[in-house]
Formats: C-alpha cells, structure tokens, sequence
RNA sequence: GGGCGAAUGGCGGAACUGGUAGACGCGCACGACUCAAAAUCGUGUUUCGCAAGAAGUGAGAGUUCGAUUCUCUCUUCGCCCA
C-alpha cells in the first residue's frame, strides 16, 4: 500500500492552488460576500506558532464560507514599519527596509507552507510608500477636518542616547540599551482628537453583537465615561484665588480634609524657583508615567503656603498639596481629598497627619461610624453633612448634592472621559512620515497633494544616538512654490498603520482609495476579525476611531464600525525547561528517557520541567513551526493546533499532540486507499441508510461547530466519522452510496486539512468545484430512541422506545422490566415526571 | 481595591434552551503481530467495591421531580483596570 505522502500532496495541491489563482476574489454583487480577515503581522523575520493558530483559525472560516457559495475575501499583509527593524540595523549595520522586506519575503514563504487560502494578489506593506502615500492623505484630511493638532507633552527622554522611549523601553527607570536615568521632557508632539467621539465609540459599542462581551466591558471601561461636576474652590492666597477640580463624589464634600493637584498644574508656576518643591517634582518624575506606576506608588505630597476653602462650610479651610497620585490629563489636574471614602486620600491624610472625617455611614443606625485603615467606598446615609444628612449615597445623594451646588453657582454638572486624546508622533526613523513642513517662524503647513507620498529617505547606516530624520540636513530642509520650509522629522505611530489596513485590502490596485467607493461598499465592514485579545483595546479602538474620523463630515462614507464580527483567539503555550544551573533549556535540546528530562547533549544532566506558559523567546519555550511542517506536513501541524483547546482560550503545544495528530492522518490515508479499492468492487448491496444518516449527522454536528468556533469539536467529530468508516469497510456498501457520501464527508474536513482533502476528494472526482453538502433534517430524526427511566431522580435503566411514544405506552414497558419491578414493589407512585423522547421519573 | 471569567478523571477537554456526566484525544494497562524493539491493530481505563451497589463536576447552602448548567456565600487561579 502506498504510504501517505505529505510532502508531495502539500507541494502539489499548494501549487495547484496557487497556478490557477484559486484563492483570487473580484468583487461580485449577484454574490454574498465575506470578509474573512486576521490581524496582520509584524514581520519580525519567523512566523511563530501564534501565528500558525490565528491564521489557521481565519482560514477553516475563509474556506468554509468559500465552500458555502460566499464571494470571500481574505488578504494578507504586513504590519511592516515599527522599533524591531530600527533596532536590528542597528545591531547589524543593514538599513531597516532590506532587513523587513527580507523578513517579508521569507515569512511569505513560510505562510504558503501552511496552505492559507489567501490571495496574496492584495498583498500589502505598511513601509511601502505605495500604501503610506494613502496614510498621509487621510492624516490630512483629518488635520483639515480638525481632527489633528498639537500641544506639548512629556515623553521618556534617554539623555545618553538622546532619543525618546516607549514606556516598555524604560526598565526601572533606566534607559533600556544606555542604561541612563530617564527624565521626563516635553515635546511638541501631534495629536489626534479621539476624544471627539468618546461618546459615540461608547455608545457603538452597544451595536456589536458579535464582539466578546469581555472586549466590549475593556473598551468601555477604557473610554472610562462618568458623571459628576466641576466645583471651584475659593483659595485664600496672593498667587490664585480659585482651583477647579472635577469629582464624581460631590456628596462626600463635607469630609473634604484636603486639596491636591498635579505637579504640572499651572499652579506649579509660582513654586518653579523653590528647590523644595523641584526636588519633589523631580522625585515624582522619577515614578514612572503610567497610570499603574502611580498608583503602586506611595502618595507623597508638597504642602503649599495656599489655603482652599469648603464650598459648603466656609469656616472649614483646609492646606493644599502638590500630590503625586493626581494627573494633569484627567479632569483638571486638581481633587479634593476626602480620606474616609477614597482609599489613596486616605493613605495620603495618614502620612500627613490630616483629619478623616467620615459622611457616609452604611448603617444608618450607627452615626458613630469611624474610618480606620479602610476607606469606605460602599453604598450606606451620608451623615456629619449638616442638610445633605440622611440622604442615600450614592445615586440619591450625589444628584441632590449636585443640583444644590448648582444652585448656589458652586459646581457644573459635567460629563468626564478617561479617554485621552491619541498622542500619534515618534521620534523614529522607521514609520510614516508627518506630512508636514514649518515655516520660518515654526508654523505647520500640509504638503501639497501632489507632493506626496513625502517618502522616507534612504539610510546607509543608522546612528546610535538621536532621531535620525532630525540629522539629515539634504531631506529636513524642502522648497514648496518657491519657499524654504522644514520638515517635520517625527513619524507616525505604528498604530496608524494597522487602524485602517483593512480598508486598503479592499481595493489594493487603486491609486487612492477613496475613489473605490463600491469595494468599500461592498466589502466593508469584516465580518469577522481574528486576533489576540492583547489588542483588545488599542488597535481595536483606534481603528474604530478611524472610521468615525473618516466619515466625519463626509456623507457619502457612511461606515462607522469597521469589525462586525470580532473573535480573540488564546496563546499557545509549551512547558519551560531549566538546567541545575536555572538556565532556559530550549524544547529541543531536550530528550525524554523513561518520562523523565534529559538534556540531547548530555544524557546525565537532568532537567527540571516548569510550568507550560506562553510560547515566548526569553523563556525559550518556542516550537518554530517550519521545522514542524518539515517532518509532519502543514496538515497535521492545522489539525493538531485545532484539536486540543477551544480557539479562544489557551493551548499546550505537545510532542505527543502533534505526533498524533500526524498518525491520524496516515491512518485516514490507509483508511482512503482502502474506500478506493472498495468503490472500484463496485458491491451491489442495498443502499444502507445507516451510512446516510451517520454522514448526515456529520454534517450538522460540523456545520454548527463552525458556527460557534467550536473547532476542537469538529476535530472530535472527524474522529468519529472515522471511526465509523473503518468500521463500515467490512459492511460492503453500494457504489453510489460509498461516493456520495465519502465525498461529502471529504468535503467537510476540507477546512481543516485542505491538502489531504483535495487529494482524496480528486482522486473521486475531478471538477474541484467542491460545495458545502447541506443535510437532510428526516434523515436526522432516529426512529427508536433512547429513554432514560430515573426512580427518584435516580438513573435506573435505559430503554429504547418509539420516537413520540406516549406516557402510558411507556408505563406499560418498564413496568415489565425485572429492574425497574424491583423498585417499586408495595411502593405508592407519588408522581411521574414524563419528558417526551428524553426520560421519565418516577417518585415513591 | 474594582470589573470580567474560569474551576469536570492521571492530563487536554465534551455535555443542546436544567433531563443518561466524562464525548474525542493524550497517557497508562493488558493482549495480538515480532527473535526483539518501534510502528500498527484489538480490549480496557472517574473513584471505592469481588459483586450487587454507592459516591462523584473547587467547598458549603438554596430552588427543582431532577443542577456541571440557575441563585447566594466562600476558596483558588487567570485576564483587564486602578
């Protein structure tokens, strides 16, 4: 028997696919579409086993839809500007668009060998000037619209190498490759205004059924709407005299024991000469800029010579602090403290010794209530509040309190967002460039349309130090009409690139986008996206960010949420392997003798297995996967990465797993040769409609799993449909029975091991013009069922009935049974609990 | 600290709107083939018990004729946010 040759058939049919552009889509408006798209990579130089999941995931679906008659689109491109390709000319002395575009050509290749059902006709590369000439004109068209502008912020400045860091290049407040001490400068950077939609990316979030609640519930969240006022304070001091603060607890203002505001208030002016308090400003930056940094650290304050006085107790005054733990961007970079029901002000009011008043009892019986080393955040009566006393905190008291200071023209009700505006500039080389110039007197000014693409120069070698674009004199300085302007030298945020990518996937060949309205019309939205659910917020955000930008003020663009379906997938995970020296021990340096670890090198030493965690470099835990493919065929790799977990959560990487997975196929394979054969004996037996009924029950059970992702189901189901065909070989079915049904049951692993299907497939039929086979729901229905009879609510016995048998009918039958008699014997029946073709229960 | 989610054999995991818990796979055990091993094939595999039977889905309660599924309390773990 002829052995199961993966390589030759995944060569073949990857080929064949690829010779007659299988995989090809033209949009077709007598078809229904389907936009089938997975969140494109980074080209970083491999594909990982990350990848292999999610674009497996996307491809069952591309083809399952594409065998159900939908004109599907599933493209792929690349993510292809960012730090790695910056950071590796660096390390290698290569220009960073050879290094990607080499990492490009070989991930393509890789790609292939997973047999993705992609065309790769829609190929695109964000660094390509091809595809960031379009970039730059929607930056335009945004900055006409309003939606771009710019204003100082602080950013992590690497004094060595004079160059600006991401927050995750910062390691404990050292520059990660100078190892200098951060500091924080600010910088004229270009912003977009995403908080112009914060109430409509909210709100949209409410349309998208087919997004994971727990994506919606972070970006929510994220967006961070919430309701209170604005309150000025009197300050009794020569330098102000009133301080406004944003509180979503005016209800708790009698408890007010403080006031703080941000070290970057304005206020922080009139202190820039005192040495005390820069040394505390200084200290402050030292913390780290991230929202989570602050609040781990310890509150610390600045006590200033400024006085607030309590809106509502005007005798009551109270100091005011710089403090570390308020931001300049939220609210208005002001609070007031009220220690008894905010955890962080109460920390602060121990350290410096402030009162701690408290005004929300949850008992209203007990108006002795104190506060020890616990705020108090729960619901309960506000009380020590003089006329607010006895209202319900928080819903009645915050809105009563609310509109009395209204009244009193103390405080503004007011709407307040978490969400900031998208900071989108990066002192990089390597990204798109702002297509921007300023004038002698540092106004900006567009490029003109058919200026652009503004292109990235040409590098021959990277400096260590600075921001490249900043040092090259010959492309800063550009004459437009006549007028010596500078260019900007800061390039776009990576995230720009990927927030509206899909877009360009529609209409790839189009000189400009725009003008392709009825792809996008017809393509748009994707019906189902696929990715990790570590871009859950960001990249999700701001590409739906994008959609509003761009169809704000333009009619004719009407789409606003640019991902009708949304499915995160989960990581795949492999054990971590130490040496007794606690070294990472990489996968495959390792062998096992009798179930325990041994490193291949050296069979004495002894490795220690950890716990399986994701796939990562610096644990040294990764699988690559062409090696994978190399020894058992891209087949196997889909069918195991598939088999073991549900797409959405986790999965184990395991020897064993694919190893199995590879076994099953060649067991399938022999499995074939065997039906071959059978169907050319051509048997003239009855038609038996077990095979029928068993091939139609395939189908449903399949169809529906595709529908719900439950695709480690239908690997279970393809195991048992197996399982039966081996059996069924013996029973001498008809011709036309073996063909019609083996061919759809070919049809359906189709998603799931392509190559091997279309072998099998066209070895029994040649057109390739492969449909989705519906079933019949007759066929389905079993006539003798299974009955479970429960004494009790006690499982007692199984019977096998008529379909729509009647209660009585069923009575009359297990009464007879020996074991069901023993029961009941000189036993009164209280109840009988009759569940049609499910089980009856009987009571004594 | 808050929000969301999860917990089922030795392991990964099934179980439709409350109705036969443990599908399917891994591992393991035994058997066949083999001089032997690997591969392959067959049988078995929740626990206790010789058996009849009993217990059993993180712990405890509740609703119900009946709960892995619904409600409450608790424990542990994961993710996100602070």
């Amino acid at each position: 028997m002829e052995r199961y040759n993966f390589k030759k058939i995944e060569n073949y049919w990857q080929n064949y696919w690829d010779n007659n552009n299988f995989f090809k889509t033209k949009l077709n408006k007598n078809k229904k579409k389907f936009y089938c798209l997975e969140m494109f990579p980074y080209p970083s130089g491999k594909i990982h086993m990350g990848h292999v999941r999610n674009y497996t995931i996307g491809d069952v679906l591309a083809r399952y839809k594409a065998l159900q008659g939908f004109n599907v689109l599933h493209p792929m491109g690349w993510d292809s500007f960012g730090m790695p390709a910056e950071n590796a000319a660096r390390q290698n002395n290569l220009d960073p668009e050879t290094w990607t575009n080499s990492n490009i050509t070989n991930m393509k290749r890789q790609l292939k060998k997973l047999g993705l059902s992609i065309d790769w006709d829609r190929e695109i590369s964000t660094c390509s000037p091809e595809y960031y000439k379009h970039q730059q004109k929607l930056f335009l068209d945004l900055y006409d619209k309003g939606l771009v502008y710019r204003k100082e912020q602080y950013v992590n400045w690497d004094p060595i190498d004079e160059t600006v860091l991401a927050n995750e290049q910062v390691i404990d407040g050292k520059g990660w490759r100078s190892g200098a001490t951060v500091e924080r400068k600010k910088l004229n950077q270009w912003f977009f205004n995403i908080t112009n939609f914060s109430q409509e990316l909210l709100e949209g979030l409410s349309g998208l059924e087919l997004w994971p609640e727990k994506v919606k519930t972070m970006q929510k969240n994220w967006i961070g709407k919430s309701f209170g006022c604005e309150i000025e304070f009197k300050i009794e001091s020569e330098k102000v005299n009133k301080i406004k603060c944003f509180t979503t607890r005016p209800d708790t203002l009698f408890g007010m024991s403080f006031l703080a505001i941000s070290v970057d208030h304005p206020i922080s002016n009139f202190y820039k000469d005192d040495k005390e308090f820069l040394d505390f400003k200084n200290k402050c930056s030292m913390m780290g800029t991230t929202e989570e940094s602050i609040a781990n650290a310890e509150k610390i304050g600045f006590k200033t010579d400024l006085v607030a006085i309590n809106p509502l107790q005007p005798e009551s005054k109270v100091p005011v602090y710089f403090a570390n733990f308020v931001l300049m961007d939220y609210g208005f970079g002001a609070v007031f403290g009220c220690p008894a029901h905010d955890q962080r002000d109460l920390d602060f009011a121990r350290k410096y010794k402030l009162k701690v008043t408290p005004v929300v009892t949850p008992d209203i019986k007990d108006m002795n209530f104190e506060i020890k080393n616990k705020a108090y955040t729960g619901p309960g009566y506000i009380f020590n509040s003089s006329f607010l006393d006895g209202l319900k905190s928080p819903n009645e008291s915050i809105i009563k309190t609310i509109e009395y200071l209204e009244k009193k023209k103390i405080a503004k009700r007011k709407i307040n967002f978490r969400l900031k505006d998208w900071g989108i500039s990066r002192q990089r080389y390597w990204g798109c460039p702002i297509p921007i110039v300023y004038d002698e007197n540092q106004i900006p000014h567009k490029v003109p349309l058919d200026m652009l693409p503004v292109k990235l120069p040409k590098i021959k070698k990277l400096q260590p130090t600075g921001n490249p674009l900043d040092n090259m004199k010959e492309w800063k300085e550009v004459e437009i009409k006549g007028k010596k302007y500078l260019r900007e030298t800061d390039t776009l945020d990576t995230f720009v690139d990927s927030s509206w990518y899909f877009l360009r996937f529609c209409s790839p060949e189009s000189l400009d986008f725009e003008f392709k309205k009825d792809e996008i019309d017809y393509w748009m939205p994707v019906d189902q996206y696929i990715g990790g659910v570590e871009h859950a917020i960001l990249h999700l955000l701001y590409s739906r960010f994008f959609m509003h930008a761009i169809s704000y003020k333009r009619k004719e663009f009407g789409l606003k949420e640019p991902f009708k379906g949304l499915f995160t997938q989960g990581m795949v995970c492999h054990e971590t392997y130490k040496d007794s020296n606690n070294n990472w021990i990489s996968p495959d340096e390792v062998i096992t003798i009798d179930g325990e670890k041994y490193l291949k090198a050296d069979k004495k030493i002894k490795i220690s297995v950890g716990p399986s965690e994701s796939m990562s470099k610096s644990k040294r835990n990764t699988i690559d996967p062409e090696t994978i493919i190399e020894s058992f065929g891209a087949d196997a790799v889909r069918l195991f990465i598939l088999s073991d977990s549900p797409p959405e959560k986790d999965v184990q990487w395991s020897d064993e797993g694919i190893n199995s997975s590879y076994k099953f196929l060649n067991r399938f394979w022999d499995l074939h040769l065997k039906i071959i054969a059978m169907i050319e004996k051509n048997y003239d037996k009855d038609p038996d409609t077990e095979f029928e009924k068993l091939t139609n029950k395939f189908i449903k059970k399949v169809s529906d799993n595709l529908d719900n992702f439950s695709y480690n189901i239908i690997i279970a189901n393809i195991h048992e449909i197996f399982s039966f065909l081996n059996k069924a070989i013996a029973r001498k079915y008809s011709k036309k029975t073996i063909i019609e049904n083996y061919k759809k049951i070919l049809t359906i692993i189709c998603p799931i091991i392509p190559h091997f299907s279309f072998e099998c497939l066209n070895q029994i039929d040649k057109n390739k013009n492969y449909i989705w086979p519906s079933y019949d729901k007759k066929i389905l229905l079993e006539k003798i069922i299974p009955l479970v009879v429960q004494i009790n609510g006690k499982k007692r016995l199984v019977v096998k009935v008529d379909r729509d048998i009647k209660e009585e009918n069923v009575i009359d039958i297990i009464f007879k049974h020996e074991n069901i008699k023993k029961y009941l014997e000189n036993k009164e029946i209280k109840k009988k609990i009759f569940v049609p073709n499910r089980l009856i229960n009987i009571i004594i």
